[in-house]
RNA sequence: GGGGGUGUAGCUCAGUUGGUUUAGAGCGCCAGCCUGUCACGUUGGAGGCCGCGGGUUCAAGUCCCGUCACCCUCGCCA
């Protein structure tokens, strides 16, 4: 080792001892006589002295030094003196004083200074991610994730679940998202495709036997980025067989309250609370709904039956809904103007009609735009139905019942960050379970699977399959954590029969599901126990549990989002060789 | 694919209704001074295709059109 110490363990205790140090030089104030030098490693910091006693030519050597070089200090622990002690550094009650110095390596004048306080833009961070990666900050955030995933791989090993790695070179699945495709050289003209999950190969490995499986597996969908949304991201995927749904969701019960003890330090009452899906869309318009705070949507559908007001009326009519939320407060905080803006952004980002509002006035009156609209009594059972208190804003949406969740659920998240109607550090854990097992594909006049094909629906909605796909729901649960979908899992179909029966449902023939799953049909056939599991977004429970509202920071070499690596500038053209042997040709532009 | 935001010194930003100097500031960088700093201080200096292309105008960092990059978002994400 070059180091006897790190730059963040010297304390007292290690005063009078000789240490060497190695790291980076974070910053250097030279007082001519005396020059201070800040040496960092991803352990802390600590201060070099090199003072009037060294010999010139350190001091020289020293003097030449500049930000981001890598240096080697030997030399004597020792207090600082009296009145000089920096209590903002751990390091801050000593000293090294320098009796030699190695320059490993010398630095370019870096774009950008890792310890300086403000943050540069994110694509020159991207651009260079090994000085953005030596910021504290980032080694915090990465040091979090390996936290996490260690304490989901001990939790899980203690359970008795097996590591199994399964193929990233796998087949094209068509349904879902789009596939990341990789061409075959020996199998010229053909493709392999990168996973969207593991979930075919779990399967299979339930029925190989091996009963509580676990991985962390990457993960590749080829569809737009957001800011909580790489094209690859990481799973900790994990399948059980001989469970019910109860099981699973129990494991992961102890999961969550393990990782929010050991990593915030919180206690986690269990069972975490359960929804239902259609409890969900129903009170929160969304099926990840944030329960950090209230904020519910009401439906007034019956009062805009009975109104004159045209828009609430016709939509109640035409087998629409009328809902409101009641921000609490927002009278005085939402002008006409804003509420202008409230209205545009409810139109374009979710295709509703319009937005109407009401204020509940000091003296319990109700105003706004559409008050004419109503009769006092129903005004009155309005503001009683949302329990609108004075000051308060109601907003309302009268569409199809789609985009009443959409919007409201738009708004909801809105209005409970601008009202600071919860605290942004509290962590809330909760699961929607009794998803739907399809939902109506409009475009393509078919039934599309909500989780995946291989869901099985709730033993007691089978015959639905038959008569009425649309009510049949399905053993899944999704974990949310704070209105983010953290983790999603269902029970599987472990009978050959039933899974055709679905894929039918689903579009797919036999021709096509044997062409395309033939091997899970096969594997079916010999002997499945019934199984289920869950996959979790490794990726999202970083930036959760480290209250950050962005993926990229919780991923060491993150994509933007055009997809692009600016650091590797990957994706690149290649060599006309390599796709000559790999038979492809490029379509002129 | 649609909507929105940003782009000025290495970095973070300011730059008024289009016109006063040679486009500024802080940090960083370079050189000097400084025995206790830790956002050190201090003196001096270098550094600009105002993202790129076109247009309007006597005059464009500023207005218009196009385009590129990054970000947010809708669609999309079994």
């Amino acid at each position: 080792m070059l180091r006897t110490h790190t730059c963040g363990e010297l304390r007292k205790s290690h005063v009078g001892q000789s240490v060497t140090l190695c790291g980076w030089v974070d910053s250097y104030r030279d007082h001519g006589a005396a020059l201070f030098l800040d040496i960092r490693d991803r352990y802390g910091k600590a201060q070099v002295v090199v003072g009037p006693d060294n010999d010139p030519e350190l001091k020289q050597l020293a003097r030449s030094l500049r930000s981001e070089f890598v240096v080697a200090f030997t030399g004597t622990v020792a207090p600082r003196p009296e009145g000089t002690v920096n209590p903002k550094l751990a390091t801050g009650e000593i000293e090294v004083r320098a009796t030699s110095l190695r320059i490993l390596n010398k630095s370019l004048t870096p774009p950008f200074q890792p310890g300086a306080m403000d943050l540069p833009g994110e694509d020159l961070r991207l651009k260079h991610r090994y000085l953005d990666l030596r910021r504290p900050e980032m080694q915090r955030i990465l040091m979090l994730r390996h936290r996490i995933i260690k304490v989901m791989r001990d939790y899980f090993d203690e359970l008795g679940f097996v590591d199994v790695e399964t193929p990233v070179l796998g087949r094209s699945t068509p349904e879902g998202a789009r596939d990341y495709l990789v061409p075959s050289r020996i199998q010229n003209g053909k493709f392999y495709a990168l996973p969207q999950s593991p979930q075919l190969y779990k399967q299979i490995l339930m029925i190989a036997g091996y009963d509580r499986y676990v991985q962390v597996a990457r993960c590749f969908r080829d569809e737009d980025l957001r800011a909580d949304r790489q094209p690859e991201f990481t799973q900790l995927d994990l399948e059980m067989s001989f469970v019910e749904a109860e099981d699973v969701i129990g494991v992961l019960d102890g999961l969550v309250a393990r990782a929010a003890r050991e990593i915030l330090g919180l206690q986690v009452k269990l069972p975490l609370p359960r929804m239902t899906y259609d409890e969900a869309m129903e009170t929160y318009g969304h099926d990840a709904p944030d329960l950090r705070f209230g904020l519910k949507l009401i439906d007034v559908t019956d009062v805009a039956r009975e109104c004159e007001f045209r828009v609430f009326k016709a939509a109640a009519e035409s087998g629409g809904r009328v809902r409101g939320i009641c921000a609490p407060g927002g009278a005085a905080k939402y002008s006409r103007k804003a509420i202008d803006e409230l209205t545009e952004f409810v139109k374009h980002d979710f295709g509703a009609q319009g937005l109407v509002w009401l204020k509940v006035e000091s003296d319990g009156a109700v105003s706004g735009s559409a008050a004419k609209n109503f009769t006092p009594e129903l005004l009155t059972k309005i503001r009683e139905r949302l329990e609108a208190k004075p000051g308060d804003l109601l907003l309302f949406v009268a569409d199809k019942f789609e985009v009443t969740c959409k919007a409201l659920y738009g708004l909801r998240k809105r209005l409970g960050a601008e009202l600071s109607l919860y605290d942004p550090k509290a962590m809330n854990f909760s699961w929607v379970v009794e998803f739907p097992m399809f939902a109506y594909d409009e475009e393509e006049k078919q039934w599309a699977a909500m989780h995946h094909p291989f869901t099985a629906p709730r033993p007691q909605d089978v015959p639905l399959l038959d008569t009425d796909p649309g009510r049949c729901r399905a053993q899944a649960y999704d974990l949310v954590i704070n209105g983010s979908e953290a983790g999603g899992g269902t029970i599987r179909i472990h009978d050959a029969e039933a899974q055709q029966k679905v894929f039918n449902l689903l579009g797919i023939d036999a021709e096509k599901a044997k062409a395309r799953f033939g091997f899970l049909l096969d594997a079916l056939q010999y002997g499945a126990p019934p199984h289920g599991g869950i996959a979790l977004g490794i990726d999202r429970w970083v930036m959760l549990f480290a209250n950050l509202d962005n993926i990229r920071d919780c991923i060491a070499f993150p994509k933007t989002q055009k997809a692009t690596d600016l650091m590797t500038e990957a994706p690149g053209e290649v060599d006309p060789k390599q796709l000559r042997e790999l038979g492809i040709k490029l379509a002129s532009p």
